[in-house]
DNA sequence: CTGAAAGCGCTAACAT
DNA sequence: ATGTTAGCGCTTTCAG
């Protein structure tokens, strides 16, 4: 009898019975079938373009972190960067579960919104308007990276950007637009790059061809190949130039020198995404903000005396 | 009509309308209902200790790829290395899957056997009598490794072993065994650490205080830790020490320096333990062995002149 | 070859 | 408070 398990009107000791009989023989019951008829199914779909990135393997983490907690089973989806898959696995996902977390850095606002149902999914790292998000304040951490380099003394300093398709991306160089009137300050954007370890590389050769003493990368791949390339070059960092990065994976603390660089809170956003779809939380479809910080390691230093105006 | 979807028997032109029909009102059949009754869900389990370590990252990335191609889903699990929390997982996940796919360094041979299947479980990464599994090959890497070191005119290596109760350590250690009688080499077993950036930390002062010329490191993200600690000390890598990993995560190419290392497939294994479990492969609930080779980047060089024998 | 009916395991609504 | 029935969406069996 499904009452005494599920919590219907039932005499205590009837449920005591059941329950007894029910443990004993390890009834647990199943979940295809009692979703056929709820309509719930209690899974959820997780959508990354990359496991193998870190960023994405920390969001899902703190998705399926939570998932357990509220008893929800994960399916994962790794579209490998393809736009196609992608959407593929919207429809696939959005099938057979109860709501979807979508990590889309690439795929156009159009897109998303004919593929996925507004109701049942919420973007993680991306806003898209009329779909429920959980971001990164990615403003404020642009602002703590460059104030931290303007108050070590740098002048110029150079924005690494990432792929031109990438929400992410626009959204820095938005950010950095803050920067455009501060007298003080040259912000030097280079050319967009993969975002990646290699395109760090590509990256650390046009640093080394302008006039910049600091450099911003797009995220902390990007940053790990530009500390990689002005190594190669014999550019001593932060002594000739400050390297900064973004997302703070766990790497950034394992480089050499360990990197500075913008903290988001990757997991959390994946557990907050979770629980917006649950709809345990006051923000009714809407779209949530998380803070970043600055986390200053050894990759960030003073402006080398000679460029520093007096 | 589910005949003509699913490949009854129909005539060609009643199968054609139904699939006109299908594709025009976009129907999809409803997996829960089919699974119901076929008693198949077309879904996989996967359960890892750590969605962070890059290593079951990739695990993941094979997994899920693999699963597309074949039109199934996976849940994913991530235990955040709780043995508890991993019973549980294939408790949970056994019961909704067509069948597992479990990475569990830890958990004893016992419990495992108590709480899967082993009938609808394949073990990654790890072997257990009676149960499926496919594994790198061990033995192969650790001896490529030390002969590369002993090519190299190193004499007394040092060996830091990963945690005690990982099936994978011990692993390690027996393949080790083979250079016991070895003559010209001196293997110098150091204490058991954390398969961490920290545990390699731990580990490079260990190193430093013995004789050793070149060290093995348990894995990758030990071996950034040593080459961390080393550089921290001092000891140049690889003209004083050579450095040593295995796994050969993507990690190992960014360090400074690219890390020499033992390469194990690990999406591969994820696939193939896939194929394993729908039995679409020979080896009929098997233990399957996978190749590994030694990767050389610059962490290792030839030994110190003064240690050479001559 | 096609239509109709049974039933997978469960929960909801309706009786009692 | 408890027993009973219908039916979730599908596939399979059994008739026709």
């Amino acid at each position: 009898m499904s009452r005494a398990l599920t919590g219907g009107t039932v005499s205590a000791a009837t449920r005591e019975t059941v329950i007894e009989a029910a443990t004993r023989l390890n009834y647990q019951p199943n979940r295809a079938a009692r979703g056929l008829i709820t309509g719930r199914t209690a899974n959820l779909g997780l959508i990354v373009p990359d496991l193998r990135n870190p960023f994405f393997a920390d969001v899902a983490k703190g998705v399926s972190a939570r998932a357990r907690t509220v008893d929800h089973g994960v399916f994962v989806a790794d579209t490998d960067e393809d736009p196609v898959a992608e959407l593929e696995a919207v429809a696939a996902l959005g099938r057979n579960t109860d709501g979807l977390l979508l990590c889309s850095p690439r795929s156009a606002d159009a897109d998303l919104l004919a593929a996925a149902d507004p109701a049942t999914t919420v973007l993680l790292h991306r806003q898209v308007p009329g779909m429920s998000s959980v971001v990164a304040d990615v403003a404020s951490g642009i602002r703590q990276a460059v104030r931290h380099l303007r108050a070590l003394g740098h002048r110029r300093i150079a924005y690494v950007h990432g792929p031109e398709d990438s929400w992410a991306a626009r959204r820095r160089v938005t950010a950095l637009a803050a920067f455009d009137d501060d007298a003080e300050l040259e912000i030097l954007r280079l050319g967009s790059v993969a975002p990646t370890f290699e395109g760090g590389l590509l990256a650390g050769d046009l640093v080394l061809a302008g006039p910049a003493t600091a450099v911003l990368a797009y995220n902390d791949l990007v940053a790990l190949g530009l500390l990689h390339r002005l190594a190669a070059r014999g550019a001593a960092v932060p002594e000739r130039i400050s390297v900064v990065g973004f997302d703070d994976v766990s790497l950034a603390a394992m480089s050499h020198p360990p990197l500075t660089s913008v903290s988001v809170p990757k997991d959390r956003a994946g557990a907050v995404g979770l629980d917006l779809l649950l709809g345990r939380t006051g923000v009714a479809g809407g779209e949530m903000t998380l803070p970043t910080t600055l986390v200053v390691r050894a990759s960030s230093g003073v402006a080398p005396l000679s460029t520093r105006e007096r």
